[in-house]
DNA sequence: TGACATTTTAAGTAGCTACATATTACCGTT
DNA sequence: AACGGTAATATGTAGCTACTTAAAATGTCA
């Protein structure tokens, strides 16, 4: 049985991390270059350098040539958030996934959602109101505009038998998606959708997803209320 | 000059994103081996290796030994946030910073902070609340609970001039944080604190944080409303 | 002293080899 | 057909070398 006395990069990570967690270096501080600390831990530059990358990818420290690595000195709150597709989010909570297509519409673009495209010029759209259920009660309240230019297949869907956010998940990756989070007064119409009161609080997920440029969808999803959004990790 | 012909990784990356983009593989499918697009983009294993964790981290790809690598089959929208310190945050915005604390008591945690930190026996903490001003009007109001035990130092700020927000990010980096997001509508305190409307919707994040499976502190955050909070790119 | 060019440095990238490890795939036995 | 052990295989990790590149540090000259 042979132990093994390499070193895994992530144990290299962990070890740097500990370092600046004890106190050793703090906001600010340059730390050694890859070089010395690979001779420290004998262990290969390159081993450092993954070590590194990952620790400037959580935002831990910034790395710039000649400049060397440093503990990052206004440190930040780095979070991952997954936002799966409804009916997955819906069944892992252990409900039974319903879906209704409130009404959809070929219509011109507003200047709200130019804006979010960052568009000036108008554009024709596909305007999509549904209620997701979970339990056959109201989940989530989506109102989609998909740009029929850039998924003019969208027309053939039966969006009354499949969910916009399921179909353009599953057939239109995105090259960018922008997301936006606030929170809304239900008004009498939300209200009546999602079983809620008039002027109860309400999380608003905006997301607008583009492919190399082109504008596919902007949604605004509306979930009732006491929804809470958590970080993946 | 000599053009160099060496492909960065990033490069390889999104050559293959762009594959999965043009429809070529769909949700589930099997990619080639690392090899085989090596050979067929003319690069190192390695190259490919390091293209391939990147899609694997974005969770567009799944990789398994052996198994090989498939197009995700249940996308997921992954985005992430960075949350500043709160000066930082409204010096960025263009406005002057000012930060006013409001009460400061030691005492012993709540049944709901002991849970945020999924503790239960008592533990004796330091409640803050403190209130964040940007060009003199309110900004965020903060409701901070600090483990007295991981965090003894917390006792020697003078929390009247410097924010625990601030202080604790600089002074105690944490190994694990979870974050909450969720509306609320405003109540008497918080409106006449915000300088909003009662029953105005407000957006509430909620960060706990420990070090090394030690609690450091689990604060509530509410902005004014309409504030947003923005994906980082 | 200040502006500008040059050198030096430390991280970034790429390629190669070698070996580790987790699964899948296969095959023989019962 | 069910089971179990073995081989095959694709990704993961580590180390080395070589070269690239951004930027800091230094030196030079007006």
């Amino acid at each position: 049985m042979k132990i093994t006395n390499r070193l895994s990069w992530k144990y290299v990570r962990d070890e740097i991390h500990h370092e600046i967690l004890s106190g050793r270096y703090g906001p600010g501080d340059r730390l050694p270059r890859d070089a010395d600390i690979a001779d420290q831990l004998n262990c290969a530059r390159s081993t450092v350098q993954r070590a590194m990358q990952d620790l400037s990818d959580i935002g831990l420290v910034e790395r710039r040539r000649k400049g060397g690595t440093r503990v990052h000195p206004e440190p930040v709150t780095r979070a991952t958030l997954d936002i799966p597709i409804t009916r997955h989010e819906v069944e892992k909570k252990g409900g039974r996934y319903g879906y209704q297509l409130i009404m959809q519409e070929e219509m011109s673009a507003t200047r709200t959602v130019l804006a979010a495209f960052e568009l000036t010029s108008p554009v024709s759209m596909l305007r999509i109101e549904a209620l997701h259920l979970s339990d056959n009660r109201p989940y989530m309240l989506e109102d989609r505009w998909v740009c029929l230019d850039t998924v003019p297949e969208i027309r053939d869907v039966d969006l009354k038998i499949q969910s916009a956010n399921e179909w353009l998940v599953l057939n239109r990756p995105y090259s960018r998606c922008d997301l936006r989070f606030y929170a809304i007064s239900a008004d009498q119409k939300m209200s009546e959708m999602l079983g809620a009161k008039i002027g109860d609080a309400l999380l608003l997920i905006e997301r607008s997803t583009w492919i190399d440029g082109a504008p596919i969808t902007t949604v605004k999803t509306i979930t009732t209320p006491g929804y809470q959004l958590l970080t993946s990790s």
